[in-house]
DNA sequence: CTGAAAGCGCTAACAA
DNA sequence: TTGTTAGCGCTTTCAG
C-alpha cells in the first residue's frame, strides 16, 4: 500500500544514499555503475517503506505525462464508446500510459470541444484520441493539433489528422459474399437514409459484390429508412412485398434487422428458412437475443481503439511520424460474425 | 489556442510584473491587492500569450490535482458503465475535476485491480470512485482507503466505504404498482438465479407490494431461470401455462422480459391486451425497440455516478466527512419508464 | 500595492 | 561507484 508522503528522499536516507542513487536504481538507469548490493538494499527499502513515485514530479521534470487523453462522443449513448475505451485502455495500460477521459457531444459545438480538449492540454497529455460515436467527416477544434493525435471513428474534414475507420465496404462485402455462399440468388439491401459514409460505402460493397456475381438490377434490389427498428421494419414490408420474393436481405445495422425480423414474422416469413438475414455492427444485444440469433458484421471498436492508441505512443516517442499517416485513413476490417439467420434458400 | 511554452513567468515579463504578481490576478488571490490597471494588464498579456497553466505544476505545488480516478469494471460489456462515466463526467466537470479512468475486470484478481489502484495514487488522484458492472457485494483493494473514495452500485464486503446504489426495492414496488394501477390482480414475476441484491430485493418489492393489495401466494406465482432472453422464455413458458392465466408479469430485467415477449407471441397472446409486461434496467437498445415498446423501471446509472461524484468531490474538499456516510449504503431511486406494454386486463 | 525567494518531488548533468 | 545541485512551473510566505 503506497504511502503518500514517502518520497525518493526518504528512501534515500533510510538507505543511506543520496536520492541520485535512489533514482538510478528506480528507474533502472542504464548509464548508472551502482553496486549490486546498493541496488538491493534501495529496492528493498523502498518496498518496505511503501514508496511509489510522484508522478505529477516526475512529469513536471521530464515533460512526459505518461497520460493520453481521450474526447469520447457520447459515451453513454451506444456500448461502441465502451469498446474503444477498452481497447484503448489496454493498449496504453500495455505501455505504462493511462487514460484521461473527457466526454463530449457530437452536437457540441466547436468552442465547447475547444475547451475539452485544452482541459487535456493543461494536464499536459502526452497525446490526445478524439473518438467519435459513428462514422463521418468531422470538424475538429484546431488546438487538438498541438499536441500528437489520432482520430478514431472518423476523419478530419480538414484532413490533417491521422485516423483510423472500419472498413464499411468490405463488411458489406462479407455479407453478401456469406449470403451468396449459402446460395442465395435474390438479395435485398435495406440502407440507411443519412448521408454519412456508412450508407454510400455499405451500399457500395452491396452493389459490388453482387455486380460480380452477375445478380445486379432487379435481383439486387434496395430500400432506405430511418436506420431504426421502425424504419427497418418499413423498409423490409416494403422490399419483401415484391413478387419474386427475396430470400436473402442484407440490413444496414442489426437495429434496422430487428424491423426486418418483425416484417417477415408478419408475412409469416421464417428466418432463416424462408428469408436469411444479416445485420451490420454486431451489438450483441440485439443480434445475439434476437430469435435466431443475427449473423452480422462486427464493427471494430475495440481494434481502433487499440490501433489508435499504439499508434499514438509511437508518435509520442518518437518512433512514428504521425503527419506521415495523416494523408490517407487507415482501415480496419470489419468480420462477419455468424450466428443462426443465415442458411440455404428452399428447394 | 493555449501554447504549451508559455508560463506565468513569460507572461510576468511581458507584463513587466513579477510572477507573484500574475500568479495572484490569475488566481484572484483574495487577499491580493493589486490595482485594477495591473490586473486587466496581466489578464490581456495572458490572452495574448495564449497562457495556459500547467497544472502538473499547480498539483505539484498546492497538493491538488483536481483529477479523480475512475475504476470501472467491465466498461464495453453494458451500457451501463458508460452512463456512470457521464454522471460522473459531468459532475466533475461542473466543479472543474476531471476524470483518469481505468478498466477492470469483475473477475480480475485483488492484487490486479489493487495495482489499478495504484497507478491512480502515484498520479495522486484526489479521491477515487470505484464503479461496478452491477449492484453487488464487492470486495475492495485495501489502499482504495488511501484517498477519499465511493463505491458506485455495489457495497462494499468490508462495509467501511460510502457507497450508493440502487432501490431494487422501491423499483420492484413501482414496476407492480403499475401493473395494479392498470387493473391487474394476477400478476407473476419472472426472477433471476443468481445470488445477488437485485434477485432478493426486487422479489421482496413484489411480494411486499401484493401482499399489501391482498394477493399473495397463488395469485402472485414466480418462476426463476438465468437472467438472459432464453431463461426470460422458458420461465415465461412455465408462468403462462398455469391456468387461470397471468393478465401482467413483471420480469427480473429487460432481457427476460424479450424472452417472454417470445413466449407470449408463441401463445398467440398479444402484449399488451392479453398481457402485459414490465421490465427491469432500461436498457434502451432493448426496451426502446420491442414492439410494443417495453415498459421498464430505469437504473440511476447516471445519478448514481454525478451523487459520488458530488460527494467525492466535497468530501476532497472538507466539506463533508465520507465515513459518516459510510455506514449505511446511499439508495437512489428507480423510476418507472412508461412505453406501452402495460394496458388494462381484458373484460 | 508588489516582489524575492523557498520549495512541492523528481531527474540528470556534472563533480568527486 | 556515488553525491551535489539546478531546475521543471507554480504558489505562498514574508518583506518591502
Amino acid at each position: 500500500m503506497s504511502n503518500k508522503n514517502i518520497g525518493i528522499k526518504d528512501v534515500a536516507v533510510a538507505a543511506g544514499v543520496s536520492v541520485t542513487t535512489v533514482s538510478h536504481v528506480l528507474n533502472e538507469v542504464s548509464y548508472a555503475r551502482i553496486s549490486p548490493e546498493t541496488r538491493d538494499k534501495v529496492r528493498i527499502i523502498a518496498e518496505q517503506l511503501g514508496y511509489g513515485p510522484n508522478r505529477l514530479a516526475q512529469a513536471l521534470r521530464t515533460q512526459r505525462t505518461g497520460m493520453l487523453g481521450l474526447v469520447s462522443e457520447d459515451i453513454a449513448t451506444t456500448p461502441h464508446a465502451g469498446r474503444i475505451i477498452l481497447g484503448a485502455d489496454e493498449a496504453a495500460k500495455a505501455r505504462g500510459y493511462n487514460l484521461m477521459i473527457i466526454n463530449t457531444s457530437g452536437s457540441a459545438s466547436l468552442e465547447s470541444r475547444r475547451a475539452d480538449v485544452e482541459a487535456l492540454l493543461e494536464r499536459r497529455v502526452d497525446g490526445i484520441l478524439y473518438a467519435t460515436m459513428y462514422h463521418r467527416n468531422v470538424e475538429l477544434p484546431a488546438n487538438l493539433g498541438s499536441v500528437p493525435s489520432v482520430l478514431v471513428d472518423s476523419v478530419a474534414a480538414a484532413g490533417n489528422i491521422t485516423a483510423v475507420i472500419p472498413d464499411e465496404e468490405g463488411g458489406a462485402r462479407a455479407a453478401v459474399e456469406a449470403l451468396l455462399a449459402a446460395g442465395h440468388s435474390r438479395i435485398g439491401f435495406i440502407n440507411n437514409t443519412d448521408d454519412v459514409p456508412a450508407t454510400r460505402q455499405r451500399l457500395r460493397g452491396f452493389r459490388a459484390t453482387l455486380t460480380e456475381a452477375g445478380l445486379d438490377g432487379a435481383a439486387a434490389p434496395v430500400e432506405s429508412e430511418v436506420s431504426e427498428v421502425q424504419g427497418g421494419y418499413e423498409a423490409a414490408r416494403r422490399i419483401l412485398a415484391r413478387e419474386d420474393r427475396l430470400t436473402g436481405l442484407f440490413c444496414y445495422n442489426d437495429r434496422m434487422a430487428m424491423g426486418a425480423y418483425r416484417a417477415a414474422a408478419e408475412l409469416g416469413l421464417v428466418i432463416p428458412t424462408d428469408l436469411s438475414v444479416v445485420g451490420f455492427d454486431d451489438q450483441e444485444l440485439i443480434a445475439a437475443n434476437l430469435h435466431p440469433g443475427l449473423t452480422t458484421v462486427a464493427l471494430p471498436h475495440y481494434e481502433m481503439g487499440a490501433w489508435a492508441t499504439e499508434h499514438l505512443i509511437d508518435a509520442v516517442e518518437g518512433k512514428t511520424d504521425l503527419s506521415l499517416m495523416a494523408l490517407h485513413p487507415t482501415i480496419l476490417s470489419c468480420p462477419l460474425v455468424r450466428r443462426d439467420s443465415i442458411t440455404a434458400p428452399r428447394q
